[in-house]
Parts: structure tokens; C-alpha cells; sequence
RNA sequence: CGGGGAGUGGCGCAGCCAGGAUAGCGUACUCGCUUGGGGUGCGAGUGGUCGGCGGUUCAAAUCCGCUCUCCCCGACCA
């Protein structure tokens, strides 16, 4: 941790109102260039990396095939479905040297129907799934709560193209179970919210919120189906019960929407059916905020000390603290510890700074390392070491050759797929 | 965009109303000693275009005008 650049704050800047906002910054995870525009640092894009990995697997396993689109846009694009003139100030535009005119990709759908609609042209080249995880740009009105409503963000974005509406809805059913994986796999309680499509566009749509008491989104959720309804409809539940329905609060990381031929047919993307007649593609979008999910995380998992990541989101899931490092022998077995540690597949970090200890603890529980391994003297003598649970605030003495099993077993428990 | 608030060493603030000497405090940072399991204690030190431009005045962080930026509340969103 000597050569990590995290620069941690005690105090709390005054502009971060909400806890992830404040923890971010504390952390040294990001800080801001401008108004909603952050600089994700190292910790902060390790943690950042770790949901897209996640993301990337699941979409992978759908059959989604990535690709990485421009975020610079030529605005005949967006003339051509009409969204030049419907989107409003917070599409980003602006001229090139030519005087012609662009934009900075809010989202995509007039590029990938624009590309689909070059290269695909048979129903035998369908159903095809394509994402990317890429830079947004949104010249939000009001940006606010740090990454979690910032003017550029990353997100992942998947378009589905389909020959018909069952192949679509197919589709859909499949991308929502996989965002259940997601969501399950980065270890946040979530849930799914049957929404409106709003300007994107479409039939049938569903949010996913992280459940935070922060959250901004209320959302009604029955107990016995789990099925979960925005607020204003006080409609019953699904399975039949009516009076168990349980209020929620959420962020929004994720929507899914059935687009139908809403883009495909303002863009001309025709497909030849096997019956040689030429049909529309029917579409469907599918994106996740992978920033503001890292803020929904620290927002679902922190207390008064900072931050506590879940396992599979930690920028390093272990944190070796020797409380001194004035003796070679100290230095020695952290050193072996660590090395120990890195060989069995765990990303951890060494504090070797030559500061108290008091200093390293209240940096180590800021930064919300899953598990703190530390190193006294009274236990070195013993060759133990004492493991502390970060989440649980859960401290054990073991023996230190016992430390693989131990966070074996502290993995197995904390996360589920 | 409407409503509110704020810009003063890296961070957090005081000073401004009632103009005046070297712009102050906490923290951080550097050095020395000290301490060594929850942000040690003492001492010394570095660091400031007081957001910017213009004006009033013998004199502006302070008063006036313009302007930029940031934050909060509302409509919008991953």
C-alpha cells in the first residue's frame, strides 16, 4: 500500500450529500473533474473492472457477442429516427470542422440498427445478440450523487435482433434471468420492477434496482411471489395475494425494454424471411449502469467506518496489517503472508506503511476490504494472526498456516454462484 | 430551466454585515524528537492570484457591478 495511489480523506468534503458519493471520495476511488464528470482511480476502477467482468461473463453466456462502438455520432443517424429533434439538451452535439453535425452517444440504438442493418440480411443470421461496455454521454439536467448520475458513465448496452416477437420475448426472458445473475453475482439484493419505456421507446420494459434504504425509487414488492411493482400501481400481485405487498426502496441499475420495430422500421432494417418477404427487425435493449452500480453497492453495504464491499466487488478482497513494520521479522512474515496469498489466487494488498496502527485500521475499514488479516506481536509469537471480518466486524485468532482455509471458507460464505 | 446556498493553502472552516498593520484556525504535508493495537504527543517549517474581470476608496477577502464555477431541492434518467 506504500506504491498504492489511494489518497484517503478523514474528513468529508462538503459537496458529497449521500454516503457513496462520500465514500468514493474518501475512499480515493474517484474524484471529480467537473460537475458529473469523475476520474475513476486505481482502487476505484479495480472495483469497476470487477462488475464489468461479471457483466461481460453473463452476457458472454447468453450468447451476447461484444463490440466496442464510437461514441461520436454523425447526426444524420439521429435524424433519421427522429431523436435530433426529440432528445433536447441532453444530447450532446456539437460541429465538426466541416460543419456537419454530431453528437456524443447517450446510447446506441441508431448506431447498431445503422450497422445491423448493413451486414445482416437473412433470418438465417438470426436472433444475434451484440453489446458493448462503453462511455455515455448525457448533458444531465441536474447531475448529482457523485457516479451515480454523472453527465458521462459507463454502461453496458446489448441490442437484440430478432426474426419475430416470440424470438424476441425469448430473448428477453433469457437477458432477464441473466441480469438476476448479475445482480446475484456481485452480491447485492436486487430487484426487478415492471416500468415504463419512456423515450427509448417499446412495449414491455423492466428496472432493476438494487434494494438500498437510500434508494430514490420506491417500488411496492409482494412477499410471497417477489414480484415487485412501481409505486403508483396499487395493482395486486401476480400469485394472487393481495394484501402482502411490502414497501421498497431501490436505485436503478438496469433496464430492459422490448424496442419491436421501433428503430429497425424508422431505419430501414430489413431482414428476407424464409418465406422471401421483407419484415422489419424486431429489437429489443438491454443496459446496466456499471458505475452507478458501484455506488448502489457502497450505498447497500457501508457503515459509520466506510465502505463494505461484497467479495466479488472488493478492488482487493484481503488486507494483510502488520502493526508495525520496525522489525524484520514483522516484515518478513507480512511479506510471506502476502506472497502466500497472491500464489493461492487472492487479490490482496500489503499495508507496509510505516504508520500507526490505529492509522492502518481506519484505512483498511474505510476501504472495505472484505477481510483484514492482522499482524501483532503478541499473536506472531504464537504464529497466529487475527482474521477480521469487515461486514460482521467478526474477529478470530487463527494459526497462520491455517490462513487458506480460512478465507476459503469466509468465500465460500459470501458468495452464492 | 425555476428555487436556494457556496467559492479564502490539499481537505474542513473563521474573517466579510460595521474596509485598515504580516489573512487566521483545525487537519494534511516536510523535518526533528517522541509514541507504537483504532487517524500519538511536542517543537519547527513549507504552502494563499481570498474564483475571475471591472469599479468605488488614501486603502478591498471585506463595499458595488458583471461574469465563471460548484453544491442542494424540483421535472428527467443507467
Amino acid at each position: 500500500m506504500s506504491n498504492l495511489f489511494a489518497p484517503t480523506m478523514k474528513e468529508s468534503p462538503t459537496e458529497a450529500e449521500i454516503a457513496s458519493h462520500n465514500l468514493m471520495l474518501r475512499a480515493g476511488l474517484i474524484r471529480q473533474l467537473s460537475s458529473g464528470i469523475y476520474t475513476y482511480l486505481p482502487l476505484g476502477l479495480k472495483t469497476l473492472n470487477k462488475i464489468s467482468c461479471i457483466v461481460r461473463e453473463e452476457m458472454d453466456r447468453v450468447g451476447g457477442q461484444e463490440l466496442l462502438m464510437p461514441a461520436m455520432q454523425p447526426g444524420e443517424l439521429w435524424k433519421e429516427t427522429g431523436r435530433w429533434d426529440v432528445y433536447g439538451p441532453e444530447l450532446v452535439r456539437f460541429r465538426d470542422r466541416r460543419k456537419r453535425d454530431f453528437c456524443l452517444g447517450p446510447t446506441h440504438e441508431e448506431v447498431i440498427t445503422d450497422l445491423v442493418r448493413r451486414e445482416l440480411r437473412s433470418y438465417r443470421d438470426l436472433p444475434v445478440l451484440l453489446y458493448q461496455i462503453q462511455v455515455k454521454f448525457r448533458d444531465e439536467i441536474r447531475p448529482r450523487f457523485g457516479v451515480m448520475r454523472s453527465r458521462e458513465f459507463i454502461m453496458k448496452d446489448l441490442y437484440s435482433f430478432d426474426t419475430d416477437r416470440e424470438g424476441m420475448q425469448n430473448t428477453y426472458e433469457i437477458m432477464y434471468e441473466a441480469y438476476c445473475r448479475v445482480f446475484e453475482r456481485c452480491g447485492l439484493q436486487y430487484q426487478a420492477v415492471r416500468a415504463d419505456s419512456g423515450v427509448i421507446g417499446g412495449d414491455l420494459s423492466h428496472e432493476f434496482l438494487i434494494v438500498a434504504q437510500s434508494g430514490e425509487e420506491k417500488m411496492m414488492v409482494c412477499r410471497a411471489c417477489k414480484a415487485g411493482y412501481p409505486e403508483e400501481e396499487v395493482s395486486c400481485s401476480v400469485c394472487g395475494t393481495t394484501s402482502a405487498l411490502e414497501e421498497k426502496r431501490g436505485i436503478e441499475v438496469g433496464h430492459i425494454f422490448q424496442l419491436g420495430t421501433k428503430y429497425s422500421q424508422a431505419m430501414n432494417a430489413l431482414f428476407v424471411d424464409k418465406d422471401g418477404s421483407e419484415k422489419p427487425i424486431i429489437m429489443g435493449c438491454y443496459g446496466i449502469g456499471i458505475g452507478r452500480t458501484m455506488g448502489a453497492a457502497i450505498e447497500a453495504y457501508h457503515d459509520e467506518h466506510g465502505i463494505q464491499w461484497p467479495w466479488n466487488l472488493a478492488p482487493y478482497q484481503v488486507c494483510i496489517i502488520p502493526v508495525h513494520v520496525r522489525t524484520a521479522e514483522m516484515v518478513k512474515i507480512a511479506e510471506t503472508l502476502y506472497n502466500t496469498l497472491q500464489e493461492a489466487g487472492y487479490e490482496c494488498v500489503l499495508d507496509d506503511r510505516d504508520l500507526r496502527a490505529g492509522h492502518k485500521f481506519k484505512d483498511a475499514d474505510l476501504l472495505g476490504f472484505p477481510v483484514q488479516l492482522i499482524l501483532g506481536d503478541r499473536s506472531l509469537k504464537n504464529n497466529q494472526l487475527e482474521v477480521k471480518i469487515r461486514s460482521s466486524d467478526e474477529r478470530v485468532d487463527i494459526n497462520r498456516e491455517d490462513v487458506l482455509e480460512t478465507l476459503e471458507s469466509i468465500r465460500k460464505k459470501s458468495v452464492h454462484i
